[in-house]
DNA sequence: TTTATTTTTGCAACATCGTTGCAAATACAT
DNA sequence: ATGTATTTGCAACGATGTTGCAAAAATAAA
């Protein structure tokens, strides 16, 4: 799927820097941080301009953020696109990469008494197949 | 425990600020946001205090931070002080409470080859036991 | 293709969260 | 009581994200 095409299929306008972010963020094998995106883009974007892209494309749920440890944000493309499940996040203390991991499927968790689950986030930390020492 | 008791075991001086945060979090049955434990703190004190106290606080492991969508910030006793076992947090869609289930533990997720995770943290959204339509 | 309408962009200003340097105040060991 | 190390409060700063508004761009209509 092309990127202008996931645009028109939310009927939102094609601009450069919604197309852009998302072929990016579609290539990429990792979420990325609004600095990479923006060092992987042609043009230039005021920064007002991009948390706006952002915002629209996450409240289209074409893209999701992920934050770690309420300082380090990034994004990926979400799963409603590439048509996964509900997954894991996961960050590696050693390269600071975020990655999806598709193939970890979330558990239901058995809540208390009269607690209704509805979304679940999980963030597992530590070391990453590439930072693996081998 | 006593709040005096935890900072003396952690080798922390004892000042009012860090004394009465720990009290006002024992004493709470759902974490609180800076504010909240500031309205329920004695004195005044200023925000920088404020935050070193509960970066240290945190880094003792007394309190733990929970981050609900990289904006909403709430602080809990630690586990270490309660003897809990690592558990599930919960928001509430509704009165925007964040509670410890500490009776949900968290599973093993078996990550792909090659991946190591030393810490998960879940966070479930929903709707909570007090907001539930009964 | 040109025109008209709606949406988006860039800029400036602002709000919030959290940090740092530094002098004054406090804790606590002697 | 006194001295030393730590903590506090203040001011300034940095990063992240938002808002109002005029100019620019995208799309629909003529």
């Amino acid at each position: 799927m092309k990127a202008v095409d996931i645009l028109t299929a939310h009927q939102l306008k094609r601009t450069s820097c919604r197309e852009g972010i998302i072929k990016v963020v579609m290539q990429a094998d990792q979420a990325l941080s609004e600095q990479e995106i923006r060092d992987r883009l042609e043009g230039h974007y005021d920064r007002t301009t991009f948390y706006r892209s952002f915002k629209t494309l996450e409240e289209h749920q074409i893209i999701h953020k992920i934050v770690v440890d309420n300082q380090l944000v990034k994004y990926a493309l979400d799963n409603s696109i590439t048509h996964k499940l509900q997954h894991v996040h996961f960050y590696c203390n050693s390269c600071q990469s975020v990655k999806c991991l598709e193939e970890v499927p979330v558990q239901d968790f058995r809540l208390p008494e009269g607690f209704y689950g509805t979304e679940t986030e999980v963030l597992i930390k530590g070391t990453c197949a590439d930072c693996k020492i081998s």
